[in-house]
Parts: structure tokens; sequence; C-alpha cells
DNA sequence: CTAAGATAGTCGCATCTGCAACTATCTAAA
DNA sequence: TTTAGATAGTTGCAGATGCGACTATCTTAG
């Protein structure tokens, strides 16, 4: 028999009752709710890096991060559909980045509707300060769990991704043992 | 030297360039994005079911979630602490579930500034409906993964949990003796 | 008792972001 | 060629939510 969790806030409140009839659900060990809690929190101890630090917001964050990693200029549209976040979201962060001059546009000769994205010198720069800070951040986030635990983790994300369909299965897929 | 991973969205397009190159970051590699990613999912899978289906949004969904688990009166603050929710944003899912009659609230004798809140007839009959079509959903969510790697991210979401203080710490659990 | 500070809850305000309409452009079919 | 439909990107609008001010109430120190 499992020993019960301890699993409310950190609030000096007291534990709540904790009977596991099937028509009740512990908010605590419901995964959905888990993961958005965890994921709110882990963005806010990131925000300080690149919001306070840099003025940035987490789409315009994305943007950088799509351009940098790719190391070369693709469209708003690709970016949207990469990190799954609106086009419109994307636009507005493209036209920020675009006002600070740290992204500049080209049109594309083959498509006219479409738009050419890539970081200036001063956005490379910005992004080359900001990456070691992230990973900093991120390896922090993370010190808690041991190597293996880590591993499990990350494929354990990349098995839910990929039965949600975030990211690209069938043969592709085949690759990711690398972990 | 490992493989080069699979790791942009299901759309089609095709990998980025996957350099490893310290000062480049690959967000899908990333943790903080990916879990604000994959919570962001598994929302939209879930609002399907209180959404759509009951016209509950998430904030509402975990007011009901906190009154029947607790299955017993609490206040708004107590909710907002337990689920890491704004108070204001508490105070507005309170209004609405008490519009419709999901929830009332009593005054506290004791200390008149707060409200002891519970579930409605109505509003239990609509929690006893809801939970198990969520806990469907979650398993859903889960199917991709064995027993053994449903422990395994039980623990490290546990211990990110821990050590991010989203759950109260070891001390902390001594004073609350009433699981 | 009084005053200062803490706490519960509400509400206005500003911001963020998704939706949908719109323009411009491209593609494909008749 | 013409026309219908798809796609890239922008923008107005509305809904959601965090912040901070505000009221009412409680607590504690003097």
């Amino acid at each position: 028999m499992p020993k019960a969790v301890s699993s409310q806030g950190a609030t000096g409140w007291r534990a709540e009752n904790a009977s596991n009839k099937a028509s009740r659900l512990d908010l605590f060990r419901f995964v959905p709710f888990r993961l958005n809690r965890l994921a709110a929190e882990v963005s806010a101890a990131l925000s300080g890096e690149y919001q306070q630090r840099y003025g940035l917001d987490i789409p315009e964050w994305r943007v950088l991060a799509t351009l940098g990693f790719r190391n070369d200029a693709c469209s708003a549209q690709y970016i949207a559909h990469c990190t799954r976040t609106h086009k419109s979201t994307i636009s507005r962060a493209v036209t920020a980045l675009m006002t600070r001059q740290l992204v500049e546009r080209v049109e594309n000769e083959d498509d006219r509707r479409e738009f050419q994205l890539r970081m200036t010198r001063k956005g490379k720069a910005l992004y080359e300060e900001l990456i070691p800070r992230l990973r900093r951040k991120e390896q922090e986030i993370l010190s808690c769990l041991s190597a293996q635990e880590r591993k499990d983790f990350a494929l354990v994300l990349g098995k839910i991704e990929k039965s949600l369909d975030l990211v690209q299965t069938s043969k592709d897929a085949d690759n990711t043992g690398a972990y």
C-alpha cells in the first residue's frame, strides 16, 4: 500500500481529505493539472532571463530561438508551425523584434506572399548572450534529477509528444533513440 | 556521436540544421519549451470535456476540483494557494460558478472577511459526471507509456515540483498530520 | 483602547493572445 | 485565360488573466 503523498501547495495549509474514492479526483496527482502548473512555474523561473533582462516575451524568444537554431532564414509561418504558436502571435513578435532591429526580413522572390526572416548582427549578439543563461537555468531546474531520471524524463516527454502529434511521426521518429 | 534527432513540429517541414554548437539551442530539446507546449496541448485535449461540454474554463474547473476533492467547504484563498492561481482569477471563477448555482458560499462567523465555499447539489452532480471523463482523457494521454514509465514520470514530476517548492516540503508536512 | 499592519475578497486597468476577417499572392482546374 | 480555392501575413476585436488599488475585517503591539 503506497504511503500518502504530500501534495498540496507549499503554503502552510493543511492537507486535503485524501480519500481515493473513484468519484473524487486528486488535482495534485492529475497529470494535466501538474503539467500546467509546472510549465507556468518553469516559465516564471526563466522569465527573469529573457523577460526582465532582455525585454523579450515568450513569443519573441521563440522566434529568436527558431532562427538561431536553424542558423538560416525562414518564414514566419514556419516558426508558427514549429513552435505551435498562432501565426498572429508570431506576426506581432516579429514586428516587435524588427522594431528593435533584432530581426530583419527580406522578400522572397519565388513567393511574394512570404518573407524570409533572419536575425541581424545585433539579434545574434543578444541570442548568443542569452543562450548560456537559459541553459544554466534549465540545468538548475533539472539539477534535482539524476542522470538516469533526466533520460527517463526526456524519453517520456518524447513519447507523449509523439502520441499527441507534437513531433513528426513515421520514419523520422526512428531516429529518436539518441537520448 | 549522437545521431541527429528529428524534432520539428508535425507539419511536414523538413528538419532543422541540427548542429550541436554550444552557442545554439535546440528548442525541441529545451525542457521549458517542451513543458509549455505539452501543457498547452494537453489542456486543449481536455478542454473538450470541461469547456465545450460543461462550459467550464480552467479556473472554474480548478475551483470545483478543489472543493470536490476536499469534500468540504473552504475559502477562495485556500483554493488560490493550492492551485497556484491568482486570487482575482479564483474570485471571478467563483462568481461565475455561483451565477450558475454550481457553488454557494456561507459567511464565516469566526472571520467575516472570508467565505466558506461549497458545491451545491447541482455542482456535485456536474462534478461526479465530469470526473470519470477527465480520468479517461488522462489515461488516454498516458496510454503511450508503460506502467514503469508512468511511475518514472510521476516520480520525476514530483521531484521537480518539490524543487520548485510546488509541493509541501517534508518538515511542513509534519505540521499537518491530518492525511 | 488605539493604531499599524496583515489578510480576504472585489474590481478597474492593461496586457496578452486566439479568432476571424481582410489583402495580397500563388496554384490548379476548367 | 479565368476563376475558385489555398496560403502568408496583418489587424480589429473580444475574452482571459495578472497586477495593484480598494474596502472590510482581523490581529498585534503599545
